[in-house]
DNA sequence: CTAGAGATTTAGGATACACTAAATTTCAGA
DNA sequence: TCTGAAATTTAGTGTATCCTAAATCTCTAG
């Protein structure tokens, strides 16, 4: 990971709050002390509390009343927990047995107490993946992250090829669902045929017809383009 | 683990005095305030307010001037601690190639963010080991632990057959050299013959002979008797 | 048996981070 | 343009844990 300027070590509460700006500031705009607080179960007040100490350290930019957007220390701060965060998740999937349903707790746990080392290691021991099993971009250690421009295939016209970059389903039996049906991230498919007015969609996937429904064609993520 | 009877979340805090407690209460005495201070860094004001907050939770049993000693409860929490360090410990060696000069700063800190589930699937991984390579007991989920009585091979008769319980050795070098000749816990030894004042042992090792000189000798513990 | 060194506790204060209640700012709609 | 609801910040508290300095206790050496 690219090293921080050496400061204070970094509290549980700092890497929670600055993560969930990071979630919360997709698009660049300016994150409100509400939206915190409820992403985090805490009072906005305690929320503006915060913001002042983080700012002071130069980890977020507030600006009174309009909202917070990380500071480049910030967000690589950000960017190191969601690493660890996925690759933990990998992890304990990969090499011991959890479900996608029971790792998100774990590692919001343990993502705080890993090493640098440590979540190297694990990377390591599952091949450097650059994604995690939903698709979801893991960031490298110098804190860049892909970026994918995502089309759900609810949205994909017939006669289109796509490939599938992530899928939205956090819970474990419409993922084992999917993958059963090989509709993975990475995997190249092509609309054969849909129904007006979000209908099923009839698919091609590795030579095979598959039918999925809207709901589920909602969820799956794709990649226009050459695949 | 057995469970605790449900109470507030315990602190990183708790689980550290806890610990400390049980390291330094070895033969039942009470510990000293000063000696929790000087194992934690701490200053002994500090430690005696926490003592305050960690009786009133039925954790400690305190005699004012006397010193402290665990509870029931208390000593569970610890033995908790210890088999969760030493099962982290045991993996991160097994699985993630750290070594045994690394892996404690990294399971001190694992150790308070782990559920129990991983810890348990941490040990199926290692085929639930009842004593870490140093041949330290691991305790049990249920809060029990083996108690050894454990003597140096540098006090053992010649003539004697004793099998090596567990090996002091912290440092990578002398436990790498030990394992490359047989003399892991577990192993049967018998002394062959010993110079006397502190002079080097022969020993048989699985039918071969080996000379350990006295230093060696004194951190190879071993349990007499029918092995 | 007692003085004083050393251990321990108490007193008082700091920091981090949460809360509620009150004050302030923003901004949409009349 | 004004006004009031919603968002935000400030003010004042509480808890956990640490600290230093001062008070108190224990126990040994004389």
């Amino acid at each position: 990971m690219t090293a921080l300027p050496a400061r204070e070590p970094l509290t549980r509460s700092t890497e929670d709050y600055l993560k969930a700006i990071y979630r919360l500031s997709s698009g660049g705009a300016p994150v409100s002390t509400n939206d915190i607080a409820g992403l985090l179960g805490l009072a906005p007040a305690s929320v503006s509390g915060m913001i002042k100490r983080l700012s002071e350290q130069g980890l977020l930019e507030h600006m009174p009343y309009r909202g917070v957007s990380l500071t480049p220390d910030g967000r690589r701060v950000a960017l190191r927990m969601l690493r660890r965060h996925r690759l933990i998740e990998a992890y304990l999937v990969a090499f011991l047995g959890h479900t996608w349903d029971t790792v998100h707790d774990e590692a919001e746990r343990l993502e705080h107490a890993v090493s640098d080392d440590l979540v190297e290691r694990m990377a390591h021991a599952l091949g450097n993946p650059r994604v995690d099993p939903h698709g979801d971009p893991i960031p490298a250690p110098d804190g860049t992250i892909a970026e994918f421009i995502h089309v759900p295939l609810a949205e994909i016209a017939a006669g289109e090829s796509v490939t599938i970059g992530r899928v939205d389903a956090r819970d474990d039996g419409r993922l084992r669902y999917l993958a059963q049906h090989g509709l993975v991230p990475g995997a190249r498919i092509a609309v054969v045929d849909r129904e007006p007015f979000g209908g099923p969609l009839t698919l091609d996937v590795a030579g095979q017809r598959k039918i999925v429904g809207p709901e589920l064609a909602a969820l799956i993520l794709c990649e226009r383009g050459g695949g």
